[in-house]
DNA sequence: CAAATATACTGAACGGTGTTCAGAAAATCC
DNA sequence: GGATTTTCTGAACACCGTTCAGTATATTTG
């Protein structure tokens, strides 16, 4: 059945025709003011058509989060390739932070909006986003083997580490740094300077 | 002309019967679920009266953040209270992430939407949000004069505590330790780990 | 090849949103 | 008590996500 494999082909040739365009428009405009008449216009479909391939907005945001955290996947494997422990979990804070400064919108996408897993309770593979932690964890991993980190209990490490990561960027991205009067690139140095502070801290 | 006064008066009376159905649905349904329409109905008056008094959703917003701001202060004010500059440190960083897991909703009005100082320039009073920063920084200013804290910088040393506090609780309120497969309660007791662990390390 | 069926797509319609504004209602002034 | 100012209303505008009867296209059948 050659003919029911085109229409499979077809079928997936459209739904990466939409979810390009609904990312592009994401990062561009931001998810919120993103239509999906908006996105219908620029592929050139009627608005309808868009949910014969994906069964609603969150659906469309649950597949760019995918192809986010693919992407942010592979700056990990790219930037973060040392072969000791410790100097691959500080290039994996400086990726990270970088990361979502240098892509706020698809940051905001990942971490900040409000949507995938609050509601959804089964939708909690978060695709490519667990594998993007696991490589932190297991850095982390392999960091308290050999006795690198200060930190008894690894899943600690794991959020702490995290959270500082996600503090420094997402108060940037949200611009909550305004209220310390700096300028852009005081707040990039001493986002840098707080990684660098941090990660002396816990280092054992 | 007692007349104008009274006017005044109830003028800012309806300001405040307009923010206080606002804030108590802001924090029951959501800033974005939250309609116009809504809030005009529960304090029964019509939806164009209250661009009588706010200029538009967000000028709620600005008003709704103000009384928030104003509630985590009076928190610190009743919670950091320590004579010592280091312990009330302590205080103000479990004082800050309570009142983040505690009100949720809250937070997010004041620390993870969209719409402030993002837009709005010159509303960088951020009106009790620098007093609630303000807290934060002179405490810190104390313990570095008292050589308490290992930072060099205390604008940094700042900007460091408030990104784990904020990364801690933010992530939290958005669901993304979920990646975690932890209980509420694993969880909790891990933030406050955090939190603890972090002081630890960055006390001189 | 033509008719019948199955698939893909459209676009109007539904109930919602923030916001505006002509006109009605109420309060104040003279 | 009539004129004027202030306050309030609610229909209207342009959007939104989503649905679905109906049309157009493609495939299968006779």
């Amino acid at each position: 059945m050659g003919i029911s494999d085109r229409k499979e082909r077809e079928k997936q040739e459209m739904k990466k025709l939409i979810i390009d365009a609904a990312l592009r428009m994401f990062v561009e405009d931001g998810y919120e003011k993103t239509s999906i008449r908006n996105i219908a216009d620029r592929i050139e479909y009627s608005p309808g058509t868009i949910y014969l391939y994906y069964k609603d907005k969150d659906e469309l945001l649950y597949a760019v989060q995918k192809e986010a955290f693919s992407k942010m996947l592979e700056t990990f494997q790219r930037e973060a390739t040392s072969r000791s422990p410790w100097k691959r979990l500080e290039q994996i804070a400086y990726s990270y932070v970088n990361f979502g400064i240098k892509h706020p919108d698809l940051y905001d996408l990942m971490f900040i909006i409000r949507a995938p897993m609050n509601t959804a309770e089964e939708k909690g593979d978060w695709d490519n986003g667990d594998a993007c932690f696991n490589y932190l964890t297991d850095t982390i991993g392999e960091c308290m083997e050999k006795g690198l980190l200060r930190y008894s209990d690894p899943r600690v490490a794991a959020l702490s580490i995290w959270s500082m990561g996600h503090g420094l960027v997402s108060l940037q991205v949200r611009c909550r740094f305004k209220v310390m009067q700096l300028s852009d690139d005081q707040v990039s140095n001493m986002i840098h300077l707080s990684i660098k502070e941090f990660l002396r801290t816990i280092k054992a």
